[in-house]
This record gives structure tokens, sequence and C-alpha cells, in this order.
RNA sequence: UGGGGCGUCGCCAAGCGGUAAGGCACCGGAUUUUGAUUCCGGCAUUCCCAGGUUCGAAUCCUGGCGCCCCAG
């Protein structure tokens, strides 16, 4: 009862993964600090001054916990960046950091934690983990401007069994105050945006930096009207309006994107919109379902879940019905299935 | 070289004598812990050119220039 539980926190050096290992602390866990390096440094733009390790080390320290860094800059770059510009390369529009979380984060770096005698990996995560009779769920956090369930929904129970998440019961403001108060010297540190490998948001460059051609084709109205040209189907993605460049009486989006004839489908609103979608290798937390089921469906993150008929495929994947049309459906990007706050599974869209 | 129509921001387009709407595109910003989306702001002292009438013209007149259509 005396002996305590051993705890390993990913800290990135920001004020949430700082907080939680606060809290934790605070809560009479033995914590160790682990922060990961990505092989970043040369991809970051140089106002980034600061060292993630560095500001996660002086948090360690004011903590009075251990503290590691471990590199996976390999890891990452084959786990997380090869299938990220391999799926523009495809025509799809990836989630990068749904990847990480069930690669690097929750599979590499969870390892590692239990190297270290971590019992369980706790990150700043804005989410809850819900325990039903031989279950265990991602629920959605308390802060519905934060909530991040949609990120983890590809975790299996496994790896469920050994997080912690500590934020998702609490809201951004208050996470705040609790840094501010413990006086952590990440405390006024800003939000981190974007993708974290691409720092300046350009991914377009990131992608012709690293091997992606650029192979310019028509730009096609869906009536098959050409409207224009451009350098390359990875530059766009489905929903897309600006940079198209052309001046029509509505706005125009992309509506297809076609790989092998290296075309942009563009057209108006009204043809963004799906009633429904398959998706591919789903994840369940609930049994594998045998049958049609209803539930609420996100189709990318912030998207406000919508009512849909989910129907199992026999290849693993599933059938998604909507019972009103969705505007935007991407390839690339995760259907999230939803029972209230619970995440019941989920699927790559294809 | 007969007849008709038209020429306003990169594109579409209001205006019809009273001192340049709007949409698209573009640019900037906000929002955003994926890509998009969305939101806010900016964007023609000038209306094909040159004269003329008028207190005043993109709007009227004259002459050019350039398109388009129908005809021989």
């Amino acid at each position: 009862m005396s002996v305590k539980k051993k705890v390993v926190v990913a800290m990135s050096g920001g004020v949430d993964s700082s907080v939680t290992a606060a809290l934790l602390v605070k809560q009479g866990y033995e914590v160790v600090g682990l922060t990961m390096r990505l092989g970043l440094d040369s991809l970051s733009v140089p106002e980034l001054k600061t060292d993630p390790a560095v500001d996660a080390a002086r948090v360690a320290e004011q903590l009075g916990i251990e503290h590691h860094v471990i590199d996976f800059g390999e890891f990452f770059h084959q786990q997380v960046i090869t299938p990220f510009c391999q799926e523009y390369q495809d025509g799809r529009t990836p989630n990068p950091c749904i990847n990480c979380n069930k690669k690097l984060k929750f599979g590499k770096l969870l390892d590692k934690a239990q190297e270290l005698g971590g019992e369980y990996l706790a990150t700043g995560h804005y989410v809850r983990i819900s325990e039903q009779p031989g279950r265990l769920y991602i629920r959605k956090a308390i802060d519905p401007k934060k909530d991040q369930s949609y990120f983890l929904f590809a975790l299996d129970q496994q790896q469920l069994s050994r997080c912690l998440f500590p934020l998702g019961e609490l809201t951004k403001e208050q996470v705040r105050e609790i840094a501010a108060e413990l006086g952590l010297v990440v405390a006024q540190k800003g939000e981190s945006q974007d993708i974290c490998f691409i720092p300046d948001g350009n991914y377009i460059e990131f992608l012709e930096q690293n091997g992606i051609v650029r192979s310019g084709g028509e730009i096609v109205h869906v009536s098959g009207q050409v409207l224009g040209q451009h350098l390359g189907v990875h530059r766009y993605t489905i929903g897309q309006r600006k940079g198209l460049g052309i001046g029509w009486t509505e706005p125009l989006y992309v509506i297809a994107l076609d790989v092998p004839g290296k075309k942009v489908i563009v057209g108006e609103k009204d043809y963004l919109s799906s009633d429904s979608l398959k998706v591919s290798t789903c994840n369940w937390s609930i049994p594998v379902p045998q049958s049609a089921l209803l539930c609420r469906c996100r189709i990318r993150y912030r998207h406000q879940e919508t009512p849909a008929r989910v129907e199992p495929l026999a290849d693993g994947g599933a059938f998604v019905r909507f019972d009103e049309a969705q505007s935007g459906v991407t390839p690339g990007q995760a259907a999230v299935f939803y029972d209230g706050d619970l995440v019941i599974g989920g699927g790559w869209i294809r």
C-alpha cells in the first residue's frame, strides 16, 4: 500500500504535459518524465528557439522528478513521416497525429515506458478513459473545446489499459491556472498547432522537399470543362477552396483527385456532399459488431458528429451511411464512431 | 467594310447624367493540437482610346480601335 505506482509521463515541454506530470506527482505517483527527440531540429523553423527537451527537463527539475530524453527520430520518420508523404502521393489526405499516437506514442514510447518500469504512460491529451465491464473506452474530455478523443480512436484495449490522461477531467483554463500556481517555467507557452514536423504549416513545400515530384495537370470542372492547370495533385485536398486561382461565378472546391489522370476535379459546394462512405481497417472498443449499428460519426477533427448507420464489412472495414449528407468526406481522414461520450470504434476513410 | 450587338478590377457583373454594387480570384488577419472548411479585413479617383456637350458623364454626341453575331 505504501509502494508508489510508477508512471512515465510523455513530456513535450509544453504546458499540458507539464501539468500532467505535476498532477500525477501530487496524486502520489512515482513520476518519471520522458521526452522524445524526433529528429526535427533540421525541420524546425529557427524562430522556435526553445528546445522541447530542455524545457521538459527544467519542469522535471522543478517537480523534482527523474527525466529522460530518448531519440525516436528514425522510428518517427519511418512510421509517421514516410506514410504521411505516401498518402499524399496516393491522392489521400492523411492525419499523421492519429498514426503517431498509435505507432509512436502508445507504441514505441509506451514500450520504453515499460522498460523504465512504468506501470502507466501518461500524456497531456484532453481525453478520458471509461472502464466498462471487460472493456475500456476512450471518452471525450470534459472540455469540449479541447477534446482529442478523435485522435486516439485507433488505440486497442492493450494500449488503453496502460494509459493515464489526467487532463481529460480539466478545462484548458484550469490547466493554465495550475501551471501558473505551480510557477511552472512553461506556464506562458502558447498552444501548439499545425503538424509538429511542419512547423510553418507549409506542407506542400515539405512534401516536395521530401521526394514528391511536382507533376502538373489539369483542373477540371465536374462538368468536364477544363478550367486551369495545377502543379501537382498532392497540393490539393478534398474540400479545398483556396489556391485554385480560378475566377468563377461561385466559389469552387476540390471535389475529387484523379491521381493517374493527374486531374484535380473541382465543382460547386453541393458536389462535396456525400451521404455515405467506406472505411478500412476498423478498430473497435466494443466487441466487433456482427450487424449494422446506429451511432454518431465524426469524419474529421472538430467535425460535429452526426447520426449514422455503420455496417461492418467482411474485410474488416465498414460502410457508413449518414442520416444527413455530410460535406467533404475525405479519403485518408478517420471516421470515428461515438456512442454519447464514448468512442466505440473507427476506421480510415478510403 | 451590309446589318446587329458589345467593350466597367485577373474572371463574372451592376450601373442608363449626379459623382464606380456584388460575386469569384487574390492578399492579410482570426479561429484550429491533422489537412481542409469557416470568419473578419483589404482590394478600380476609375469605367477601350481621343475629342465634344454639360455645373457635373462609365452613363449623351463624334471619331477611332478591338471583339462577337447574322448575312450577302
